[in-house]
DNA sequence: CCGCGGGCCTGAGAGC
DNA sequence: TGCTCTCAGGCCCGCG
């Protein structure tokens, strides 16, 4: 399910209710998910007092007052949901919904304040993990990722040096979170579109040449930042999975100019492009082949 | 080192 | 109604 922008929408929906309070009780009622957690995860943060809420990539960070951090993954299918009425009595996901909504709750911190926050992920490709906060540095799932698409290092510069030695297509170097970190099928397809770039086109085209800057990197990196903004604006993208704390969905998906519109007209005014699907590293891509390119 | 394909899981939707 | 098949916002790992 989540790529930045929807990760981003979870942080912001739960740092009001988790900065500030403690988990009293933390119930794990799978351990299995894509690593199993362990033993006595729910007893190392029972007790703790949240310091703040983070993101990196598309992993959720919590500060603890331990000096630890607690490092979350949605994976494909994760989401949060925040109670204040009782965990049990929670609404389902829709009106006809038994308790069976439980099925894949998987994990469930009970807040100090009152707030109860389910974790759920029917194809448990999440993850939960807890780090030394001095030892963030060296964890693996963090350690080889690019830089933030929305922090200031990023940039046309640093965008073509990573793509220079790049053999793949320009869709597959931004799938890749070494090249830039936060970015998946979605909003690759939406940034290259944009951009007016081919999803086809070698990587290593958006390189600089001679030391001058490339224009198609300058308008990569500024389509990026613009439709992750704009995404976040909207609360993501609610295509299946997603939602925002509350339970409301997210409005990206209105905005979709190429994504899951295959056969459609391109909307870009006096293209008279029809959007086109083809598989790249065995993901979908869409895009117009009109004005990309 | 790099790039690719398989695999991890469940559920929704299409087609028969 | 029900079965089978394909596909889905991600990412680790092993192979060549």
């Amino acid at each position: 399910m989540p790529e930045l922008p929807e990760v981003e929408t979870v942080r912001r929906g739960l740092e009001p209710v988790m900065q500030g309070a403690r988990f009293e009780r933390v119930e794990t009622r799978r351990h299995d998910l894509r690593w199993p957690l362990p033993g006595d995860f729910a007893a190392r943060l029972e007790g703790q007092t949240v310091s703040g809420l983070g993101r990196r990539a598309k992993y959720l960070t919590v500060d603890l007052a331990s000096g630890e951090v607690l490092l979350m993954h949605l994976g494909m299918s994760g989401s949060f949901r925040v109670s204040h009425e009782g965990y049990e009595r929670r609404p389902g996901k829709y009106h006809h919904e038994q308790p069976q909504h439980l099925t894949h709750d998987h994990v469930v911190f009970h807040m100090s304040n009152g707030a109860h926050i389910a974790f759920n992920d029917p194809r448990r490709f999440g993850c939960m993990k807890l780090i030394p906060r001095g030892r963030l540095a060296e964890e693996p799932l963090l350690r080889a990722l690019g830089p933030e698409p929305l922090g200031n290092t990023f940039d046309a510069a640093m965008l073509a040096r990573a793509c220079r030695a790049k053999k793949t297509s320009l869709k597959a170097a931004l799938l890749d979170q070494r090249v830039v970190a936060g970015l998946g099928n979605i909003y690759v397809c939406e940034a290259l579109y944009r951009a007016r770039l081919s999803p086809k086109r070698r990587a290593s085209t958006v390189a600089s040449r001679a030391g001058a800057p490339n224009p198609r990197a300058v308008a990569l990196v500024q389509a990026i930042r613009d439709v992750l903004n704009d995404a976040i604006r909207a609360g993501g993208s609610s295509l299946r999975d997603h939602r925002r704390t509350d339970g409301e969905l997210g409005l990206f998906q209105h905005q979709f100019a190429v994504y899951d519109r295959e056969g459609e007209r391109c909307p870009r005014r006096r293209c008279h492009g029809t959007i086109r699907r083809i598989v790249q590293a065995g993901r979908s891509t869409f895009f117009c082949p009109v004005c990309q390119r």
